[in-house]
RNA sequence: GGGCGUUUAGCUCAGUUGGUUAGAGCGGCUCGUUUACACCGAGUAGGCCGGGGGUUCGAAUCCCUCAACGCCCACCA
């Protein structure tokens, strides 16, 4: 190998660009390209909105370090690419930088067809600088399947939707007070509605002198559309009213209002009593549909507009007024005709829109519904039960077609939400977004894929909310409606990764779509990943001004580093901090990974890359030590990677990485290779455990594993190397084979005390035997023999002792025994007879720090499968090769 | 009002089904090295695992309770 002028430091920017062109141009990245069984992963599409944070970064490596290790365990790995035109966020974004450059009402100034076209321009240039910040992070997505929700093949799948849950009776118009942004000028669904705490006053007071009691407050001018008075059904304060209809004068208004009983009237709040506005408040509208049902109509009175002003119906005084204007004059009216009781601060909670702001406003409107409660045609089921029912029990009762949630406990968030879960409003009168698929001609309405025939028609001004789209993704992005190749291969997907934030608007919306248009759950697994936060735990937004921009820490450090500091100790579900300083310590380890590879490559003479273990020849017990931590390492790794866990994974790497091959067996190798008899079998082994490093490493860091790879073996790339897999056999516990050889390990042990009278890092020697049964426990005792064996008594009270033969610590599990209760009478039994004892464990003990300053060697291969009652051990068969 | 999360070394956090003397990174201190790596090595200090109670031979881990902080949901007008 010739490999002498690998420069001492890894300059990541030197290599990147390359490596992922390369990747790129090797069609890895497409499926078609790649044999197995299918695993699929759609990416969240991020909004056009702008460029790609942190956040972003973090799901990416999530996403790929995933799709890299499914890729390499041969697998048929599909990561879908793409985008998502973000309805409502991408056109609020857009008017609020036109109204900043001083475009007081964009919509008005452009109209429809200018300022959409303002908006595609806008996204289309998001999209790019998006595209090309994805493919920097590394991710290994198939660009030949890009998709947006917006382009023609998914406003196709949307369309075909609509019309299906039109047919279904799912979708239906409906005239119902929703939420309003005046700001926006569109609707909301309940979930975009954010609440806010603020300070209110409420207003104690009374509509006339001629009605009986007060009533409180917090918006006296809507109080000019009140239709009723609501108070609770057992509040004897006011028993005798209910019933009654009042006829009064409020604020030169005529009202009528009828006192009504509902159980929703706090009687301790304000005066017990609640006025009633049907039309601008949805509890009250929902009393009003209450009364209505029971055959009392006590009307709806609309007093505010959408433009956010009072309307007719409010009054010749009030008309034209804005909301805070009309309250004051309520206010003062009140205070002048002595009708004002009392006015007192309180805490409140508003609703305010998500993206335009403003506090959103209560307003009966004929609007567009996905009725969730509804029966479906032919399924005798609705929405809301098939989203439940997906990830309670599978869908259509099905276990194979269960969603899994990880990490669990957002399965109880879920189903919470669900139960509260009302009709979803998916009509939004902003103009960017998929339009409704409904033309109107007079009286007569048609619901169609396309325009239908004839003249007059005229399509519905509205547009959908944008998770309506969203919610298609995992199906629409393979060519759904049409029954494509990609859709049979790669639905339902495998896996899918989502920050807490959105699970409602878009897993929910995903299940529902998913099972009820095509009857497949959407995915398998759910990994929910936390939020990245600033050093000081602080969300990351444009306000703070405290956004980092991931492709400038990539070109500080390198992709590998940012990828490593974003995954490494953090668990699902929780929130993380981003901190500069973590990824320093991430490039330090990338630079360790590049010199130890430096040291190998240009010191070992002519090696054969791709060696089989078999091959190795093992001779020094430091030989024997590295490749059993390897391959310990090899199945742990295997687990974590499986379950996503990729910061055990990346933990355990790196203290093999540096702690064991760098630290010691590197050091070790040195005078190893001085012994000419030895150099040869080193050398190998050297080159072995270097390229199993690189692969299990590559998921994680793909540019610097891949840059050094290069230099092993230009003629493949690392990214489409084969995992090494591990083997594991059976063997009976009571084989005399297996004995000697747990002998050997010991006496190896021993060997390698004498020939190094120091070594780095000693920890202990164990042998470890995990889950063990009553055989384990004669089995350790005949090991205990080799050498001078005394059992060492730990706990009196205790059934556990550490078990020293000799100068070597020998431990047992009585973890997986048959009968436990047995086995400690025995031990005790023994204890009384021999005074010797026996330490029982049930934990990986590679970590275990012995007081001993010997060398050490950890023997962990062995463990009992728990749940097989025969209760063999599972050995791996490499490591028993070796020994 | 309901639900959830967090509380472990100076800082940021791991700790898989309860198991010997609780770990890592960063930071601190001591010493060393520049022929893989100063983006280094060898050491070292630093923790009643938020408080209290319980279960167990054994608890950071399971149960109860309290506290602080944070998040989500909700129709207190």
């Amino acid at each position: 190998m010739d490999n002498q002028d690998i420069p001492k430091a890894y300059e990541a920017k030197s290599y990147e660009d390359d490596i992922y062109a390369a990747w790129e141009k090797s069609g890895f990245f497409n499926p078609d390209n790649l044999k197995g069984e299918p695993f699929t992963l759609m990416m969240p599409p991020p909004n056009v909105t702008g460029v790609l944070h942190l956040g972003h970064a973090l799901e990416n490596t999530i996403m790929d370090s995933m799709i890299r290790y499914q890729r390499m365990r041969g697998r048929k790995a599909l990561l879908l690419p793409g985008t998502d035109h973000a309805a409502v966020a991408t056109q609020a974004r857009v008017e609020k930088n036109l109204i900043a450059e001083g475009i007081k009402n964009p919509r008005e100034h452009f109209g429809r067809e200018k300022l959409l076209e303002l908006i595609r321009e806008f996204s289309e240039n998001s999209k790019s600088t998006i595209l090309k910040q994805i493919k920097k992070m590394g991710t290994s997505a198939d660009w030949s399947r890009l998709a947006y929700t917006f382009d023609k093949d998914r406003s196709h799948a949307v369309t075909e939707v609509f019309v299906r849950m039109y047919n279904d009776g799912l979708i239906y118009r409906g005239h119902r007070v929703v939420n309003w942004s005046v700001r926006g000028q569109s609707t909301l669904s309940d979930d975009e509605v954010v609440h806010v705490d603020r300070k209110a006053k409420l207003y104690t007071f009374n509509y006339s002198k001629d009605f009986p009691f007060t009533i409180a407050t917090t918006r006296p001018e809507t109080k000019l559309g009140d239709t009723a008075v609501a108070v609770h059904p057992s509040d004897e304060r006011y028993a005798e009213f209910v019933g009654k209809t009042f006829e009064v004068e409020f604020c030169g208004n005529n009202l009528s209002l009828t006192v009504i009983a509902d159980e929703h009237v706090d009687p301790k709040f304000g005066t017990g009593a609640l006025g009633v506005t049907p039309a601008h408040s949805p509890i009250d509208y929902q009393m009003y549909e209450k009364q209505k049902a029971a055959g009392n109509d006590i009307g709806l009175i609309q007093v505010v507009g959408a433009d956010g002003k009072m309307t007719e119906r409010a009054g010749e005084d009030f008309k034209g007024l804005t909301v805070e204007e009309a309250r004051e004059k309520v206010v003062v009216m009140l205070q002048e005709k002595g009708l004002m009781v009392s006015e007192e601060e309180i805490d409140q909670n508003v609703g305010t829109s998500d993206r335009f702001g403003d506090i959103v406003e209560a307003i009966p409107m004929t609007q567009w519904f996905v009725g969730v409660n509804k029966e479906i045609p032919g399924k005798g089921k609705s929405l809301k039960e098939l989203m439940k029912q997906a990830v309670e029990v599978g869908h259509n009762g099905d276990a194979d077609q269960k969603i899994n949630i990880i990490p669990d406990r957002f399965e109880g968030t879920y189903y919470g939400w669900i139960d509260n879960l009302r009709d979803w409003c998916i009509s939004r009168q902003i103009w960017w977004g998929h339009r409704i698929p409904v033309w109107y001609k007079g009286e007569e309405v048609f619901c169609g894929t396309s325009a239908p025939e004839g003249e007059g028609w005229k399509q519905d001004p509205d547009t959908l909310d944008t998770w309506f789209s969203s919610g298609l993704w995992t199906f629409s992005t393979l060519g759904w409606p049409d029954e494509t190749p990609d859709f049979k291969t790669f639905h339902p997907t495998t896996w899918m990764q989502m920050g807490y934030e959105i699970l409602f608007f878009w897993m929910a919306r995903m299940i529902l779509m998913s099972t009820y248009v095509i009857d497949q759950i959407p995915f398998k697994d759910v990994y929910i990943h936390g939020m990245l936060r600033d050093k000081n735990g602080q969300k990351f937004s444009k306000s703070l001004n405290n956004g980092i921009d991931p492709i400038e820490v990539i070109e500080k450090y390198s992709a590998d580093a940012l990828r490593y500091s974003l995954v490494s100790g953090v668990t699902p579900g929780n929130d993380s901090k981003f901190y500069e300083e973590k990824v320093e310590a991430a490039q330090r380890l990338v630079n360790k990974l590049w010199n130890i590879s430096r040291y190998v490559l240009t010191t070992v003479g002519e090696v054969n890359h791709g060696a089989a273990y078999s091959e190795l020849k093992p001779t020094t017990v430091a030989d024997k030590w590295i490749l059993t931590e390897l391959v310990n390492l090899e199945a742990q790794l295997a687990t974590h990677m499986q379950n996503a866990e990729f910061s055990q994974a990346s933990e355990k790497l790196r203290e093999f990485t540096w702690g064991a091959f760098a630290d010691w067996y590197l050091e070790i190798s040195k005078m190893q290779r001085a012994d000419e008899s030895l150099q040869k079998s080193t050398d190998a082994i050297l080159v072995y455990v270097l390229e199993h490093l690189l692969s299990y490493w590559h998921p994680i860091m793909p540019f610097v594993t891949e840059a050094i790879w290069k230099h092993l073996d230009a003629s493949e790339l690392l990214m489409a190397h084969n995992w090494p897999s591990m083997h594991m056999v059976q063997v009976d516990l009571d084989s005399k084979a297996r004995m000697d050889e747990l002998k050997e390990v010991v006496t190896s042990i021993r060997a390698l005390r004498a020939q190094y009278q120091v070594v780095p890092k000693a920890k202990v020697d164990v042998v470890f035997v995990g889950g063990a049964v009553e055989q384990d426990v004669e089995m350790i005792r005949t090991l205990a023999g080799v050498g001078a064996a005394t059992f060492e008594k730990t706990k009196p009270e205790g059934d556990y002792a550490a078990g020293v033969a000799g100068d070597v610590q020998v431990f047992v599990s009585l973890e997986g025994l048959v009968d436990k209760d047995k086995e400690r009478e025995r031990l005790k039994q023994d204890e009384k007879e021999t005074g010797e004892y026996i330490v029982v464990l049930d934990k990986k003990l590679s970590n275990t720090e012995f007081t001993n300053k010997a060398p050490v060697s950890v023997v962990d291969g062995m463990r009992a499968k728990k749940t097989d009652a025969e209760a063999r051990l599972i050995v791996i068969k490499d490591q028993l090769t070796a020994l």
